[in-house]
DNA sequence: CGTTCGATGCACT
DNA sequence: GTGCATCGAACGT
């Protein structure tokens, strides 16, 4: 396997429909005091501008999409129904609110720790779910608030190409959102096992 | 298998 | 006060 080549500010600077089947087969990393955790990037949703419904641009500037309107290359992460935290990158050029939400990892590096960070009473959890679904795989990641728009060339967190591209793309309706369902944005490696949506939530027994 | 529904906090009008 | 880019337990087949 080749070197991992980090994915530098001109590769998120370009449409994000684009960007977003390229970052499918990417490693996304995250570097904390606990340790790394990163994991295969096999699903994302585009979410492109102001009349995108289902885009935080769709009020305009508000203090929370701020990172949406600023540089491409960026994190852009929120808390969703008061305990999830969902992690985005931001895409295209400053001014231009758009952003790409990670939906789902092929766990990598560090996977002890996102059992530590999953744990729940009693339940094993398996492999291809530690990063199933936005909210799952920031907190295998460690991700909340405090890693919203971080600089993505920094060194805590990024994305790198480890030579796991390209990849069998599969395009489809986001999912989980009540408007803007028309838009095939949705986009995921096809022979993935960590695919989230419904009926595959769990692994199979 | 399938579907429903409660938890939970913050940004926004 | 309202609504959400969710998750998983608890039901009903």
């Amino acid at each position: 396997m080749r070197d991992a080549a980090r994915l530098r500010r001109a590769f998120f600077n370009r449409p994000t429909l684009i960007v977003a089947e390229e970052l499918l087969g990417t490693f996304l990393v995250h570097r904390t005091a606990d340790g790394v955790t990163s994991g295969r990037i096999v699903e994302v949703e585009a979410y492109i501008g102001e009349d995108d419904p289902a885009c935080h641009a769709a009020p305009g500037p508000t203090r929370r999409n701020r990172p949406l309107y600023g540089p491409p290359g960026f994190s852009y992460v929120y808390l969703n129904y008061g305990m999830h935290y969902l992690t985005n990158v931001v895409t295209e050029a400053e001014g231009s609110p758009a952003a790409i939400l990670l939906r789902a990892l092929e766990p990598a590096d560090g996977l002890e720790l996102m059992r530590r960070r999953r744990a729940r009473l009693g339940a094993a959890i398996a492999d291809a779910d530690l990063c199933r679904g936005p909210g799952n795989l920031s907190r295998a990641l460690g991700i909340t608030l405090t890693q919203n728009w971080l600089d993505l060339e920094g060194e805590e967190l990024f994305l790198e190409d480890r030579g796991a591209r390209p990849v069998d793309v599969v395009w489809s309706r986001r999912i989980g959102i009540r408007v803007g369902t028309e838009p095939l944005w949705r986009c995921h490696v096809r022979e993935s096992t960590a695919i989230s949506g419904p009926g595959r939530r769990r692994t199979s027994s």
